[in-house]
DNA sequence: TCAAGCTTGTGTCCAAGACAATATTAGGTT
DNA sequence: AACCTAATATTGTCTTGGACACAAGCTTGA
């Protein structure tokens, strides 16, 4: 038996690290060697072990990074000030368009996945989008729940499994609402068909099928590859079902070089006629947009980009 | 911009090439190394420069690499010998236990896939569903179908993207299948409860949908938390959703010693009343069925499981 | 106030060596 | 022939410390 495994991973090895923060092995290599941080212990074999508060720390970090701030000036910070500072600026932006009715009914669906009351919670996302329906439980519910949730988990409030049985309510509710919408009638012809999927380093699957929802509602025929799709396949993927637009999804967990690479990669490849759209909360998209690609930098301009493409492609 | 890219494409970086091939850096510069390929030349800065042929030569290893082959064996031979090797083996071994009739209608699907004829295939995946009725169409026509998608793929005879759009199309027959059963009476009181979910190495969710769909048509209660579930967090959920049993699914692509040790630790962590119970098309579980573990090794299983497990805790 | 130049800061790449994990072969037993 | 175990070969990932391109921030000068 593997007796590193079994007695409580209280330490990960650098790969999962890696995996979990974003943060290259070089890049975890370099901190440690210039700023002391982290500050992995060894296995017997010499390899980097760490512990688990230390990934907490720089999955932290990692989220500054994306505000903007600079690693060298506040990896040295304990955690419970770099906790502060995020919760600073996310607090910052506070959501003035929300009123806070829906704020509170935010809340209580984190409330309900704490208390692990999942049937109940399921219950109420129906009745939500029963009240407000699809286009609006999207833009105004599962959007600021994602968010609110993946705080909660980087804070260590949510474990993991908590998560799990979000994501897989959402998609339930999500799948099932999707099956309901009529297919496109004559009026569009099904146009634009458009290709959702992510790259090879993106898991999170929600984002796919919040976008499918709204293209859907909107007229648009959608063929989804699930998630982490390679780039070449892709391309194989656009050419043959003949799609008008390819639709791609990124957390903020992605690496921004790699993701501005693979779209620009990406680009050169597809037929120019083939338009590139990107959405998701990765920062880099709207911090230094790629050249012709078409960021999505929030769901309500679904409908606008829809509208936009049909204008352009001259189909009323 | 990036300017070691944009004057001279053709050449491409190591970055480029990692992203294209799915070969880590450190694989790329090791074979260089061990094997004299690939051989990139140098930019003014000493960096690697791989030339367009080989960045392709590389893509077929790979390909050939998933398929069984090994690096070392196939490395030296030239682009058009690997690319004979590459379809020498899409050659179909027919299966014999299969009887003709239902055979001829799975190949069907497959043609339509490779054919990407995706709503035609969704259509008759549905048609069937009507037809035989959820447990007859998960048994009898997912299951075979599943296996022969991965052995199309195994071969070469599938690109991802087709295995992509053949899971996608079955997880939204699936999903919408789950959604019809109605929710168990007082009859069992909804027991068991099932917790389902695969080992973090286990990215396939079909197997969980299927094992969702046979036990809650038996009756059971099922609380699914996706896949890739750490097995701390499988043992947080299992406790706090108060389940009877805890259901896995592993294909064929783990390794055996990571799935029996797994098992082994998830065994020592969960309390002596909740069952654990594994199924899929991984041969270790069979060959040497670990202990105190429920092994199905077949789905036809599961509705006798669940008549002992009801046995055996006296509900009728 | 703004542009141009300078100075940090930061991530990625390089080298060769080491070794754990995995796959294959060999040898022996049922 | 089928199966287990041990020896061996293969292969991918991790190690170290140095280097440098690129970008962000600062300083200078018009």
């Amino acid at each position: 038996m593997n007796d590193r495994t079994a007695p409580t991973p209280i330490t990960v090895s650098i790969a999962a690290v890696e995996r979990d923060t974003g943060l290259s092995k070089d890049t975890l290599r370099v901190w440690e060697r210039r700023y002391g941080f982290p500050q992995p212990g060894r296995d017997a074999f010499g390899e980097r072990t760490y512990p688990l508060d230390q990934v907490d720390k720089l999955r932290i970090i990692k989220r500054l990074m994306d505000q903007g701030h600079r690693p060298g000036k506040i990896i040295g910070f304990p955690v419970e000030h770099l906790q502060q500072l995020a919760e600073s600026t996310t607090a910052a932006p506070a959501r003035a368009s929300e009123n806070s009715d829906s704020y509170e009914d935010l809340q209580s669906y984190l409330d309900l996945i704490k208390q692990h009351r999942v049937e109940e919670m399921r219950r109420q996302l129906s009745q939500s989008l029963l009240r407000v329906g699809l286009s609006r439980f999207v833009i105004e519910i599962v959007a600021p729940l994602n968010e609110m949730v993946g705080d909660a988990w980087t804070r260590g409030y949510f474990e993991i499994f908590e998560e799990h049985l979000y994501t897989e309510s959402i998609q339930v509710i999500l799948r099932n609402a999707i099956n309901t919408i009529p297919h496109p009638g004559n009026t569009h012809e099904g146009r634009p068909r458009i290709l959702l999927t992510t790259f090879p380093q993106e898991p999170h699957g929600l984002g796919v099928l919040m976008a499918e929802a709204l293209f859907s509602l909107e007229g648009g025929r959608c063929i989804s590859l699930g998630v982490q799709t390679p780039i070449w396949d892709i391309v194989l993927a656009a050419t043959t079902q003949k799609v008008d637009i390819v639709a791609l999804s990124f957390s903020s967990s992605l690496n921004a070089n790699h993701v501005l690479d693979g779209l620009n990669e990406l680009r050169t490849k597809l037929p120019a006629s083939t338009e590139i759209w990107a959405g998701g909360s990765c920062p880099v998209l709207y911090r230094r947009p790629p050249k012709d690609v078409r960021t999505l930098r929030s769901l309500e301009s679904v409908a606008q980009a829809i509208s936009d493409w049909r204008m352009a492609n001259r189909l009323p």
